[in-house]
DNA sequence: TCCGTTTGTGTAATCGTGTACACAATCATG
DNA sequence: CATGATTGTGTACACGATTACACAAACGGA
């Protein structure tokens, strides 16, 4: 009980060898006897030794930690993404380090304080970090840093992805439904990410000589899309709201029912985008722009398992988003 | 661009000091110059010098990390008190390990793992571990465990969970509303906390002298608690579920809509469990039996800071739960 | 002026592994 | 049987920081 853990020269003593041979025998392709290692790995099992991973990481100069960057945990536009990331880490005995953006104030000290920890892999999710920033912090230790936003670096792989022609079929199908007027619900002031959305929208509907009539800015939070869907509602006689992710749409379309009478898709569209399990549940039945989450994080593994293999030079893959028809559009 | 970490030793040449003068300026209460100190940090600035939190965690025998134990990120059950004690944790300078369990086939190994990495703390948000296995895995490396689940041990505090009272009060009014046949739907088989929660439940029926007449087991997921909540419908005549979380609760509530045309709180009561922020959402508007998240994380971190103060012996804190009222009961 | 204290710095050991190197023992081969 | 290859193990150092100890310089009080 409450026992300092075990070292490799203690057990060392204790099954008669040196610490060496504990070490090979822990090490799958040792030259060591299968009868000594046999016994050393029972010694171990007998007093719970396990070799200890931070001194092995300074001696490899391989941590075997992965810095997640991401705005929140709790929202699910991402949550499904970095649960199934976590996934694949741990089937390949990495750990993911969190860090969480949203409410931290100074999140380049946060960075720093983990790229201090030798990660090995960092993989940025959050818009609120700009890319050279997390360059900057990461570069000297080496890592891969993959992430939406390209950026020409030779450390940086990254991942892009397409959502013009999704967006182009949906748009097809609500202005032939009847709507003409448009307004597009942020989810950040200033994202990369954000801005190439609303550019496939707004691609879609110049095409057909319309274009986003008004524009408002949430934080990709339910509350936020039901307060400013309120506010653009009231303010202009727009028909139609994309927004930037699923949880706002989903508030808007509160607002909407609930404070103005206005029901979907009758009175007016919304379309939200991301594709998360939530947006298809019964009750909310989103037409989205959707990204295939499993491909999308197979992709970041590949990444990671590319830059793991030592392959030269940084590397890009392109997705497509596709469309997902709900009732709400 | 992608040049190797900066080592202490080298600064200590660029500097003209020695390695053991770079570790003074950056330790806070040394002995050490004010001159000396200013040189070597804007020295250190210059060149991207950071001291290696690993070999800093070696000879500490502090790594600053904690591990957390959950079920799942994306599942928004735990993700809003995971965020709230990630940002708790950031703003403390410790770096959250997030342990997955929901689709880790071996999650023993998986915190066997974690333990190597001499994590300082453990918190075990999962209910699909045992406490006992938690304390056997991560004993050697003292490290405080947080969870629910009591357990008689110097090295495990936990924090109680006591809804006794507040299901009293939803199960007085749903009986007062006129309904009499309840059913339970669970979120797993077996966990301590599920069984705990629905005891609080079952006492409050059978205080007015009504018991739990139908039972159904799903996962905490959305999809489980509508495929139950159908199954359940079918084969009994119940006009009130209470459900292991909100987000079960939701699927209920969808399914008993959809496929049996039955709506809250009229035809039957639905009743929730965590008090999510969802479950506030216009569109769900759930009764549901809810914790405070902020008091639960802050006694978390008060159970956490305790025992960086190394004092003695394991804590023990209580919290009640409150109704939150909506319109599904 | 002299001695005790404080301040600032360097030297060397330590934390727990992994591994290059050395060396003895075993084995294969002619 | 001689020789070279292979196998198994120990010794010693490296990884990059922290820190106990030693010591010189500066300082203060009598």
């Amino acid at each position: 009980m409450n026992k300092r853990r075990i070292t490799s020269k203690e057990l060392a003593k204790l099954a008669g060898v040196s610490s060496a041979t504990i070490s090979r025998a822990f090490s799958p392709d040792s030259r060591i006897g299968s009868a000594t290692r046999d016994r050393i790995l029972s010694v171990a099992r007998e007093h719970g030794y396990q070799p200890n991973a931070i001194a092995r990481s300074l001696n490899n100069q391989r941590s075997r930690l992965v810095a997640l960057v991401v705005n929140a945990i709790g929202n699910p536009c991402e949550a499904e993404e970095q649960q199934l990331l976590v996934h694949r880490l741990q089937a390949r005995q990495l750990l993911p380090i969190i860090l969480c953006c949203a409410d931290h104030d100074d999140r380049l000290q946060l960075m720093r304080l983990a790229s201090t920890y030798q990660v090995d892999h960092v993989v940025v999710f959050s818009d609120m970090v700009s890319m050279q920033d997390a360059v900057d912090i990461f570069h000297t230790t080496k890592p891969i840093i993959v992430s939406f936003e390209p950026l020409e670096n030779e450390n940086v792989s990254n991942i892009r992805i397409d959502g013009s022609a999704a967006a182009d079929e949906i748009i097809e199908k609500i202005v032939n439904d009847g709507k003409k007027r448009f307004a597009y619900l942020s989810g950040t002031k200033s994202s990369w990410i954000d801005k190439l959305r609303r550019k496939w929208f707004a691609d879609a509907l110049a095409k057909r000589g319309l274009a986003i009539e008004a524009e408002a800015f949430g934080d990709y939070t339910y509350d936020s899309g039901f307060k400013e869907a309120v506010l653009l509602l009231h303010r202009s006689k727009v028909d139609a709201i994309i927004c930037g992710n699923d949880v706002m749409a989903i508030g808007a379309r509160d607002a909407a029912r609930r404070m103005l009478g206005k029901n979907t898709p009758d009175d007016i569209a919304i379309v939200g985008q991301d594709g998360i399990a939530m947006a298809a549940w019964d009750c909310n039945d989103l037409t989205t722009l959707s990204l295939d989450h499993v491909a999308f994080i197979d992709a970041v593994v590949d990444l990671i398992e590319r830059h793991d293999a030592d392959l030269p030079g940084p590397h890009s893959i392109t997705l497509t988003c596709n469309a997902r028809w709900g009732s709400t559009a």
